[in-house]
DNA sequence: GTCTATAGGACGATAGAC
DNA sequence: GTCTATCGTCCTATAGAC
């Protein structure tokens, strides 16, 4: 693997994560590689592939690694909370991976969606899915994975709009009140700890 | 206010729903609307207006009118239920307007964005705000209606994914099974009732 | 209010020189 | 492996007849 097609790789990621497919062209992520959009036809066969190679790349295997030695913490609470501060975190670092999964939830076909699960909850069953199964016997393991990763990234998108809120605060914004808030959630439901 | 240029609208708006501004073109909304592209430029002045006029009639005021009489359930567990049984409904019926907001929040600029706020959350804010704040003093409003908003959203647009995922049972597409998830989590935590 | 026609440009993809 | 040049197609938007 050429250090030109990383690049590449790098660039086209980064716009079809935040203008989508059709909104990015072949020339633009040329220009920001530096290079002519012809080149790029030498590395990929056509936009769509390029775009594939982006998401296998972008979707495969994020969680494992950054959540690795969870279960060496005894108190299931304490185990939960660090679990949803380390996802908080990845959601907020890798913006990237967050945006292509809503865009392919959005807009992905069945075998773009199946590859997707694979790789996503797979990997999030396999690291996280004995932890919750021993946390929440009485919740069915896949709806739960869910529930976590719609309230993980959608509090993190959703920063965009919370200073438009009514009532809007500005600790909204912060990582850390965002992991505290989903994990009492979590853990006590609406009527708090 | 023509009847073509609601026509248009509604074509439009699935459109832009499935996908997204720049997948969608005048000439394939003038198809389905049964007229031509130049037509369209009678009733909106460019493309972007043609949006601007969707988004506005969309995502305003969406969820007043189905959540009215809400209050008039005494027990509050029970109220929870029907808020959240009736959200998901809601989320389900309007693919379009669920689509819009995920597609708003990642592409939205600042304006888009804060009116987006003001229509969907403010008005959630005067439907269940009170509510809320009855239920679960003990957490902020807005961050609980971010994790009511995402837990919905996500739950509703993840059925497309659910079926590829490991371990998925076909129960996990119906509605009333999401609700009950959703209501339990919320009411008790991962603990359960 | 809708049509045909077209301007003017951006797009994906290919050909061929170097 | 990257370039220039170009083809054919699609796009937004406008002009003008009816």
């Amino acid at each position: 693997m050429s250090s030109t097609s990383s690049r590449m790789l790098e660039v086209a990621a980064q716009q079809f994560a935040e203008k989508g497919y059709s909104g990015t062209s072949m020339r633009s992520i040329a220009t920001a590689t530096g290079t002519t959009q012809a080149a790029i036809y030498h590395h990929f066969p056509n936009k769509e592939a390029l775009y594939l190679s982006v998401l296998s790349l972008q979707l495969k295997e994020k969680t494992g690694a950054a959540l690795e030695g969870l279960d060496q913490i005894k108190d299931p609470e304490q185990c939960l909370r660090e679990l949803i501060f380390r996802l908080v975190r990845l959601a907020e670092e890798d913006e990237q991976f967050r945006q292509l999964y809503f865009r392919e939830l959005l807009e992905g076909n069945e075998e773009r969606l199946a590859t997707l699960a694979e790789n996503v909850f797979g990997g999030l069953l396999d690291s996280v899915g004995g932890l919750l199964n021993k946390l929440a016997p009485r919740f069915d393991l896949n709806l739960l994975l869910l529930s976590v990763a719609g309230l993980v990234c959608h509090h993190v998108e959703a920063r965009k709009i919370s200073p438009f809120m009514p009532g809007s605060e500005p600790d909204h914004q912060e990582l850390d009140t965002l992991s505290e808030h989903i994990t009492k959630l979590l853990l006590y439901g609406v009527r708090g700890a």
